[in-house]
DNA sequence: CCTTCCATGTAACCGGTTACATGATTGC
DNA sequence: GCAATCATGTAACCGGTTACATGGAAGG
């Protein structure tokens, strides 16, 4: 792996267009930080790297006098950009710290665990709210242009966080049901 | 944030009874690595600053001329642990390259992205049948305690894997449609 | 005037992986 | 005898985050 991931980022989004290191971190901010983060600390150290590949070219377009430098890819940083995509290999890592705990829940009274699941659940209907709202957005840009209305990763993270909402309500009925059989009412304590 | 979550990982598993790192290393491979991962790097270490803590005592039970350390949850870990768990907040990360270069497939083919998609499925397909062939294992292991046949994390990952097969597996048939409407059938090349 | 946004960076730190090193035990 | 597994560790590296520093421009 000769560019890490973090300049596939930079390079992809070059693509669609010309953009400063801010407007790289702030669309990282609102799109791919769902699947894939960066930071300033990445995205300005790599734009430099990448120039000096001659994989993008820099053009300083100040603003007044606000230095301001601009991004394009070039010929062989498309062709990069390419052969990344169609390369066969893909990693696959989660960290999913409400998992873990539940993971761990044995140690804990049913009803801990219910709060366990509730918070679970409240980050991914946070999350689903937000990519929701980006939908009419999306839709109005890429109609224009022939597009599918809904971008396939949007898509993808919509339907997986409202399963995932789905999966922790499903999972809190059942550990209720579980709490009250008819047969065993004092079970825990 | 005291203690690493890695370190939760350890007490939590310890409090399943006592392990050697050695065996900790192996839990985590087949166990909590699939939301998360630790390496022995991480493990050994921290086995000593959670013992240096008092949160872990060790004990030294060698096998023959084999050096090995035992290690158990003191009461003290068993509090921090259990405080972790009721703590309300949660993380969670994703890094997912598949899903990046979905993210990015506008400039690629139809063919192309299918094979995207494919790769995507396939990975999940992998990890799905993996977890699945756990299930027998921990049914067997855990009626005898009386706990829910299948652990909840468990449950999570299955349904999880297989609902990305699924998504990946419509995302390419309506690609397909797309490809070739009664219409328009040779919109490409 | 003041706040928010635009814009660029860096140094210290940290969590984690990889690769390497060592050697005993078990089971075929 | 040999391979697989058990067992413990470490040093170098790396990807990434956090916190900090700076200052102009735009808009109310």
């Amino acid at each position: 792996m000769e560019l890490s991931k973090t300049a596939y980022v930079i390079l992809g989004l070059l693509q669609m267009g010309r953009r400063t290191g801010y407007e790289i971190k702030s669309l990282v901010d609102v799109s791919t930080r769902f699947f894939w983060a960066a930071s300033y600390g990445q995205i300005y150290p790599e734009l430099r790297r990448l120039e000096e590949e001659g994989l993008i070219a820099g053009t300083s377009k100040p603003q007044g006098a606000r230095p301001r430098t601009v991004y394009k890819l070039t010929a062989s940083g498309r062709r990069a950009l390419r052969g990344w995509l169609l390369a066969p290999n893909t990693g696959y890592e989660l960290r999913d710290e409400g998992l873990l705990k539940l993971f761990f829940a044995d140690a804990l009274t049913p009803e801990e665990t219910l709060a366990l699941l509730d918070t679970k659940r409240e980050l991914h209907q946070a999350t689903l709210d937000q990519l929701e709202s980006q939908v009419p957005a999306a839709r109005a840009a890429r109609e224009l242009e022939g597009l599918r209305p809904v971008p396939m990763a949007l898509d993808y993270g919509i339907r997986f966080h409202s399963w995932a909402v789905d999966w922790c309500e499903a999972m809190a009925a059942e550990l209720r049901a579980e709490g009250t059989p008819a047969g065993a009412a004092a079970e825990h304590r």
